[in-house]
DNA sequence: GAAATCAATTAGTACGTACATATACGGATA
DNA sequence: TATCCGTATATGTACGTACTAATTGATTTC
């Protein structure tokens, strides 16, 4: 890998210039430089709808080969946030939320941790409890075993209205994790791997929609029997073991679920 | 590009014994790898929860390079049939449905494709209509724009109990792309891509729950005010031009919808 | 003036190499 | 027996090169 060199080039569309450089050992480099080109969209280097510099341009300003330029492009066009056309170039797109509300079902992982970041999830309520009969099945687990459940309103980083009524259950061995936490600013899964230094591989997620429950209604400022999703998520760690299972109800009116389909060449 | 020779490998694991070829001049070849893997995988030549050949010995046995076999692993990755772990392999996952229900709400264009294929979209309802007031917002065009109007009811393919009720609007300027079908066995957006040559470059889609209407209810064989989900959908040509706006509503207990999301490294 | 043609530009595809890193397995060791 | 430690193996990352194909815009031609 060559060096990474500050450089200024004023071509005729968007200035490059950056002072951007690789870190030692943190995250493979293809991540750095996707992190880098989105905060630089995030600040307004790069306008919305408006074309990226070309990848061989930016391969040149970062010091990296326009292959890893390529697979960083790769990941944010994955998001959204970047569209390409070929002969044309690479395209900043605006991050949706056309109608004001915010976006609250991931489509990747990372995204889970961007709309956790977001988000305050304030736990009401908390015991140790051995799963049996529907709760066993739901966790996929021998009756008997342990689990934190744990419960809360999940709100907006200001404090809006509520956005969601959350269940989750931690299992027993890795409940330690949370222990302390009153009011989560991060996915839970994430305390989990901070704690266990074990990654969540693999996320399954579930949407149906239901009549909201006159409890929950109240507690996210609903009336009973109003429109909402359920989403359920089965958060597994390597070898395909359960560590954390949860759900959450959104009331209807609150938020939008979209996604943008493109064309994959 | 080597030859593709069939070549003939019994490893421990699985055979790898193959007559692939690549075509002459169609899909891209990693695109052609990925079928070929997914036609494979569906046959039993690869078992579910398996691990696939490795990827040098299908690069060897396809004669393509291991970066080639990486792409298309890559894109059966996305959609959730292959899962990969490092110094381990990359193993066939379950293509859901574990209620047996089917997938309706596609990740992917070509998902789209593939759920269209596998239905079948009966036209009850046909007429040319004009946009005005919360249609032409909804379109997002100016209002007196000309819209062919068609509604009618999704079928599994074996003509089982209809899927969903559905509605679509197709700009006039490529309407005739379907004015002789009645029954359309793939996705409307395919056959106005035929008719034009051009293709639909991203398709935005919104999801949201729905209590269901009487009319639409009847049709479709459940009780008014069932749950339901819509999923809305906007096609969009080059240069972002507006060719088709379509929603469905589909019955909550007929379907899941669920995603997985991995890890991405 | 309009249409066809050509050249430049840009992302896409496909190949190659080398090395990094996570995992599993077998054997040596306590 | 249980633990530790290499070794082999698999995917992951990063680099390189070369060519393909879609698009744009200028130029030529009718």
């Amino acid at each position: 890998m060559s060096d990474a060199i500050a450089v200024e080039m004023t071509s005729g569309k968007q200035d490059i210039k950056s002072d951007w450089k690789p870190e030692i050992a943190t995250a493979p480099l293809y991540m750095q430089v996707a992190h880098h080109l989105e905060a630089r969209i995030s600040k307004g280097d790069f306008a919305v709808g408006s074309l990226l510099p070309t990848e061989n341009e930016l391969a040149e300003a970062l010091g990296v080969s326009r292959q890893t330029v390529r697979q960083a492009i790769g990941l944010l066009r994955n998001k959204g946030r970047l569209s390409a056309r070929k002969g044309v170039g690479t395209r900043v797109e605006a991050i949706e939320a056309t109608n004001g509300s915010t976006r609250f079902i991931a489509q990747s992982r990372s995204e889970l941790f961007e709309i956790a970041a977001e988000t305050e999830f304030v736990i009401g309520y908390r015991e140790m409890v051995s799963a049996q009969g529907r709760l066993a099945v739901d966790l996929g687990c021998r009756p008997g075993r342990k689990f934190l459940h744990i419960t809360g309103v999940r709100y907006p980083a200001n404090r809006g209205r509520a956005f969601s009524w959350n269940e989750v259950y931690i299992d027993s061995r890795v409940a330690a994790a949370i222990k302390d936490v009153t009011v989560a600013r991060r996915a839970i899964f994430h305390y989990i791997e901070e704690f266990t230094g074990e990654k969540i591989h693999e996320i399954q997620q579930d949407v149906r929609p239901v009549a909201m429950d006159e409890d929950i209604a109240e507690k996210v400022g609903c009336k009973g029997g109003d429109l909402a999703l359920m989403v359920t998520r089965r958060y597994y760690g390597s070898g395909r073991r359960l560590l954390e299972y949860a759900f959450q109800i959104l009331p209807a009116d609150r938020f939008s679920y979209t996604t943008t389909l493109r064309a994959e060449n």
